[in-house]
DNA sequence: GTCATCATGTAAGCCGTTACATGATTGC
DNA sequence: GCAATCATGTAACGGCTTACATGATGAC
């Protein structure tokens, strides 16, 4: 997971290590926040399976972000401290990534990938925030994927216990034959709050995901209108404006 | 974490490990799973702090589960095979586990620890699930603690990059000298989408917090009216009702 | 007697964190 | 030169998972 948010991040331009925690911090810090402690270990791993590599002293970049870029005469007056081995990466301080193009395969794979297995709302959150490097289908069947996900957990929380062992109701035998008696919620006796607090939550829980299930289901829409939209058009980007 | 949804469902009933688990699937499973090899070390680790202790030979323990009760004759009719070891612990199958006092007090002050670091949502969810077992006072707290993670969050989801180091400007050199140039969402430039997916995830997060507030709010006002309803009549729950 | 299930446990490993150690650069 | 910040790294540890090993019980 974390190389995938640092692949994506690679993808828009080449950072090092220390800034690359401030852009997770800020811009996915709503997401996640990570350390030093498995970023640069982190960084390692993607170096060693070339799917980054060390910015090399390269005046021209293939990702060349001409903005205002007037600063160019500032920076280099003053800058031939810093920049020297910065640019140039003479001594050895700040080592700044670029992506590979085995770094690009990886991301996508990596986006594709179903594992939704540990944490699945951080992980879905974080492919939806890179899935633009992924082509439009790819996009879809990841929507499709939460969305199966959203629905199978509301279903669980409509028919108590799912999951396994349908019949047999009973715990098999052996322990009490008392009939499941499960204390939390449920409230099958007449007390007066088995469990206010619990019941709150579970109601509250259901609610968040049937809505999550609608903004996917927008998402979907969407991503259909683009597919067909490119599919009439795919070279050409002029029609397709909405 | 573990251990206080251990000690809370403990706090119910008398079980053992095999049973807690299936609890913990059943009833707390939408918020969390946990496997055997987590949760037989948790045990130990709790019964190593005397928090919990092995359920005796007691046939009267200290939580009847008077449900219907009049279960006691046909069970000691036919259990005898089972529930010999099963209540007695006689050979060594089915370990099952009350709470002790050091357990309440240890429940009591988990539910209180504010250790919202790892996994903030979960650690919120679970100490609301089991709260019912600390005083009203200590439950405002809670909800208010909540409350507060709660709008930091949509304060720093309105102000972007908040906490430290304002200035900084990109990479330094080494590629351009772009002045800040945050390529995620924002969309300072006049592009048709720097980031639709991401800015739809920010969007509905902000959502989702909002609703989160409005929901504590409701369960703080609810809080706040049961701690008065208490502090007129604290002995007698004849009156309060609602 | 054998299979499914109940039940307990251990070992290895993953993925991340905290805390620590180090050094370069810049402003004052 | 000194402190603050930038920048990179390592070591120790934590909590939980998977996979494995074991054994008791009851159904058939």
């Amino acid at each position: 997971m974390l190389e995938l948010a640092v692949l994506g991040l690679l993808k828009e331009q080449p950072l090092h290590g220390y800034e690359l925690k401030k852009r997770l911090g800020e811009t996915l810090g709503f997401l996640w926040g990570v350390s030093y402690g498995s970023l640069y270990p982190a960084l390692r791993r993607l170096e060693a399976a070339a799917a980054i590599e060390i910015v090399e002293p390269l005046p021209a970049p293939p990702t060349p972000v001409s903005t205002g870029s007037i600063t160019g005469d500032l920076a280099a007056a003053r800058i031939r401290s810093v920049a020297d081995r910065l640019a140039a990466g003479t001594r050895r301080t700040r080592k700044a990534y670029r992506i590979t193009e085995r770094g690009d395969a990886l991301l996508v794979e990596l986006l594709l990938a179903d594992d939704e297995r540990a944490d699945p709302e951080k992980s879905f959150a974080l492919k939806l925030a890179f899935c633009r490097h992924v082509p439009p289908a790819a996009r879809l069947q990841l929507l499709e994927r939460r969305r199966a996900v959203l629905l199978e957990r509301l279903d669980r929380a409509a028919n108590p216990s799912r999951g396994r062992a349908s019949r047999s109701a009973g715990v098999g035998r052996l322990g009490r034959p008392t009939p499941e008696k499960t204390p939390l919620a449920a409230s099958t006796s007449g007390g007066s709050a088995p469990d206010r607090y619990l019941s709150a939550l579970m109601e509250h829980r259901t609610r968040s995901v049937e809505r999550d299930l609608e903004w996917v289901d927008e998402l979907i829409a969407a991503e259909r209108d683009a597919v067909r939209a490119s599919d009439q058009s795919p070279p050409s980007p002029a029609s397709s404006v909405a």
